[in-house]
DNA sequence: GCAGTAAATATTGCATTCAAAATTTTCTGA
DNA sequence: TCAGAAAATTTTGAATGCAATATTTACTGC
């Protein structure tokens, strides 16, 4: 099992490097909550399957206890469910989760959007102005991915205008637990569906420009509505993401 | 070290009983994070205290494992700050926490709200119809516990009518944070405030009646903005909370 | 064969241990 | 007396240990 070097942990696979800046490194708690979400998310340890700690461990190159911290977090976050005596297990979506998520997400930036309108700047409207022509031209040359780009940049700067930590971070939680299933998604985004997406987005940023709070909630809210359905299309369609 | 029987704890300080049935006590971790939390924000360890782990281990009994982990959930509650390699401290509120949390619920409510109106049965309005009445004689004897608790009767279940667990969730996790400051913000509700109170309520009675969602979604809003403006008067009036 | 049970194994939850910080206390020399 | 350094103490973060519970495997009687 365990020979008597290893504790040094430089060898540890794959721990160092690809970590990037994205996980909170000053502990190993923090880095393996962000990696093991991440493995999680992915679809790494898909169906409803026991979280197995132990090799986990060694895949990560810590003992149990920062794992098992991090698994509390998850269970917190509802990305697991802990099971008395039983460990974890991963909590797979299910359409009603979707459902419910996709419906939050949306009340979260109709929030945004009608605080945005109280203290966005003219300079921050120009920024969205640009993005949104840029997305424009990503829609004329039917380029998705860098359409989907745009797309996200829009509304990360509308949570950011609302001035609300709180609420940003809520946000970010949430869009985590989904992004797989955006991506897909945008990706089975059919014709139709996308130019009504730009319609809406034009009149996103017609509301923004008028600082019209209200007005500007309201379409945001229908807008990931709309997105949300073609999700749902999308992922009860094709295959249950994961085969 | 050992002898052979105190493991079974049953001596263990102030462990058992009062426990009640809120926390989850399958686990000892599940029963330090609700009881820790409670604690925290209940605003017995105020300031931006250090946390002192080995006598919070002594006050619940348990050891330091299921302690610390459940400070990693707070940590991710926002409830407290990790500071590597100092430990844990009391994450306290200040003004711009509560102004951001209070707009954040309130669009969750407003979010509710909406999505209650899409489904909600005529017995749940008939419900809250009923808790509406209570509330209102309430407010004409002037009994404010009372009025308090009516009233947070009916915001739950118009949040239990949206059918969104995820939402649910999020809500009974920011209110708890926060109903301290609710709290105080109701006692020191004045007579003006209070009957304007009445009459948001009167609308969003009416607006459900109808099943008018977007237009309870605003009417929810406004009524938790105002609610906020009441809170934040009372905070930093009287004194910071704790003196 | 195979349902039902008992032994063997693995996993879990929590306590304990230990090295590396941080903090506090004690010393030192103006 | 007191600023600054050194030593002692405490606290932290993480690994390991251990009893209780689950799970798997091996066995028994049909």
């Amino acid at each position: 099992m365990s020979d008597a070097a290893p504790l040094i942990r430089e060898d540890a696979p794959a721990t160092g490097p690809q970590t990037g800046a994205k996980f909170n490194g000053a502990s190993l708690h923090g880095e393996v909550l962000g990696r093991l979400r991440d493995y999680i998310v992915e679809g790494h340890l898909s169906d409803g399957a026991r979280v197995p700690e132990r090799q986990l461990c060694e895949m990560f190159g810590v003992s149990r206890t920062p794992l098992r911290e991090a698994l509390k977090v998850l269970a917190s976050e509802g990305v697991v469910d802990l099971l008395p005596n039983r460990g974890a297990r991963v909590r797979t979506l299910n359409e009603r989760d979707i459902h419910e998520l996709f419906d939050l997400m949306a009340g979260l930036e109709a929030l945004a959007g009608r605080l945005a309108c109280e203290s966005i700047t003219d300079e921050e409207v120009a920024e969205i102005e640009r993005l949104h022509h840029e997305m424009y031209s990503f829609y004329l040359r039917r380029d998705m991915p860098g359409y989907f780009e745009a797309n996200q940049a829009i509304h990360r700067l509308i949570v950011a205008a609302a001035r609300n930590n709180a609420l940003a971070a809520a946000y970010d939680g949430y869009a985590g637990r989904i992004r797989r299933i955006r991506y897909g998604a945008n990706l089975a985004r059919k014709r139709d569906r996308w130019g009504e997406a730009m319609r809406e987005h034009e009149a996103i940023l017609d509301a923004l420009r008028r600082r019209a709070g209200v007005e500007l909630s309201d379409i945001l809210f229908i807008h990931l509505r709309n997105k949300q359905v073609a999700a749902l299309e999308q992922m009860t369609e094709p295959r249950p993401i994961q085969a």
